[in-house]
DNA sequence: GGAAATTTGTGCGTATGTATC
DNA sequence: CGATACATACGCACAAATTTC
C-alpha cells in the first residue's frame, strides 16, 4: 500500500471540505497557525498542503490578510494530459459523466482524415455530458477508430472513462497533440442538454490524442459551458 | 522596486540555462546539494526553486535518481506554447493593429494583484483592435506596471509592439506564466468596435507574463470573434 | 494617522524516510 | 549491501503585507 504523506492528507481533507460547501468561494480559510493545530502538524507541513490548493486554482494566499478560496468558474488545465475527471478532482469538485449515445458507424470525411484512417473506415463514437457537483459543464463527442479496439464500447460503457476504457483496451498512456479553440453560441439542443439558453457562449475544443507510437486514437470535442468553465494553457 | 525572493532568482537561472541549450532534455541536473553549494543556499531553497520548474513543466524529479530536464529548450523559448502566446499579442499572423487609447492611470484591484502591485499603483494601458486584410478579428487591452517603464506609452505608440516596447525599456526577454481560456458573448461596445452582433460569441484570453526574474510585467486581455478565429494549442 | 498584533513569505538548520544507483 | 539523492517533517527566526486597535 503506498504511504500518503501528511501534507497530502491534509490537502485532501482540505478539497473535500472545499468541494462540500463547508468553505465558500471568498471565504477565508482557518490561518496556517490554526490549521497546525488541528491537524497536530508544523506550519511548513499545513504550507505544503496549502501550496497545492494554490497551484490547482483552487485558493489564492494575500500576504498579511490569510487564504481565501477562489470563486467560480472553475479552471480546467489544458496540455499535454488531459483527463476531465482528474481535472475536476484535484479541483475538489465532484465529477460525473452521463452517456448520451454509444454506437460504431462509418467515420465521415473529417474523423477518417483526423484518425488517418481511409474514407468510411469503422469508428466508435462517445456522446455524453460532463457535470461537476451536478451541474453540466460541458458536451463532448470522441469518435475512435473501431478496428482496433472491438471491445470498446462496453468498456466505455462499463468505466464510463476514456483512460480506462482505452487501458482496457492495451493503451496504457496517450498525449494529446494538438487543440484547437473556439468560441460558438449554444444551439437549441445544446442549451436544452446543459441546462443553459439558446445563444449562451460555448467554449469549443477540438483535440486530437495519440498513443505513445504517435498513432492516432482520439478525435474529440468538447463543448464547455463559458460560464461555468475556464480552460488554462499552463506554459 | 519589488524585491525578487532568492529561490526565484535560482528558478530564473535554472530556466535560462535550461532555454540555451546548457541543459538538454533528459539531463540530469546537478544535485540539490551541488545547487546549493553553486548559489550558496540552503537545500530548501534550492528546492524551492525545482518545485517551481517542476509545476511549470520544465523538469521532473525521481526519487533517488536525480532533477531530469523535461522540455526542448525550443518549448521554452520560440516554442510551441510561447509562439501561441506571440500570435495571440504580438499580431505573427494578424497583419495591422490600430490603437485605440493609450493612456496611464490608476490601477484598478484585479490589475494590481495580477502585476503584484499596490493596490491603485500607476499603470499603463495600450486598448487597441487588431485585423486580418482589414476585418477585426480581436480586441485587446494590455495593462503594464507604469513606474519602472516611464517612456511605454510612446514606444508604443511608435512601435505598435508590446515586444519592440519593452526591448525599448530593457526587458530583453519575457515569459508567459499562464493563459485562461474562455467563452463570452460580445457586449454592445464590443460589437460595435469589432463589426458584430451583440451577442455574438467571444473568445476571450487573460494571460500574465513574466520577466526572468519572475517579476509580472505585462496583464493581457484579447476578446477574439468566436467565427473568426480558431486558437491552436500544439503540444 | 500610527503603533501593535496578525498572517503569510522566505530562509536556514536538522533529522529521518524512501527510492535509485 | 552501501552510498547517493530526492521526499517528508519538525523547529526557529525574521521579513513583508495586512488588519486591528
Amino acid at each position: 500500500m503506498p504511504k500518503t504523506p501528511v501534507w497530502r492528507a491534509i490537502a485532501a481533507t482540505l478539497m473535500d471540505e472545499i468541494a462540500s460547501g463547508h468553505y465558500r468561494p471568498g471565504d477565508k480559510l482557518p490561518t496556517e497557525a490554526e490549521l497546525s493545530t488541528r491537524f497536530g502538524v508544523n506550519r511548513h507541513t499545513v504550507r505544503r498542503a496549502l501550496a497545492e490548493l494554490g497551484t490547482l486554482g483552487l485558493t489564492h494566499a494575500r500576504r498579511g490578510a490569510g487564504v481565501f478560496v477562489l470563486s467560480e468558474p472553475t479552471d480546467y488545465r489544458i496540455g499535454k494530459r488531459v483527463r476531465f475527471h482528474q481535472n475536476l478532482t484535484e479541483a475538489g469538485r465532484l465529477p460525473a459523466k452521463r452517456i448520451l449515445t454509444l454506437q460504431t458507424r462509418p467515420s465521415d470525411k473529417d474523423e477518417a482524415e483526423a484518425l488517418a484512417l481511409p474514407p468510411g473506415a469503422s469508428v466508435h463514437v462517445y456522446e455524453g455530458l460532463s457535470l461537476a457537483d451536478g451541474t453540466p459543464v460541458a458536451l463532448f463527442r470522441s469518435v475512435f477508430p473501431a478496428q482496433p479496439f472491438p471491445n470498446l464500447l462496453a468498456d466505455l460503457q462499463f468505466h464510463q472513462s476514456v483512460t480506462k476504457a482505452l487501458a482496457a483496451a492495451g493503451i496504457e498512456d496517450y498525449t494529446r497533440a494538438s487543440t484547437r479553440l473556439t468560441a460558438k453560441t449554444a444551439t437549441a439542443t445544446q442549451a436544452l442538454q446543459l441546462g443553459i439558453s439558446e445563444g449562451a457562449p460555448i467554449l469549443r475544443t477540438v483535440a486530437i490524442n495519440h498513443d505513445t507510437t504517435g498513432r492516432p486514437i482520439e478525435y474529440g470535442h468538447t463543448w464547455f459551458v463559458g460560464d461555468r468553465i475556464t480552460l488554462v494553457v499552463a506554459d
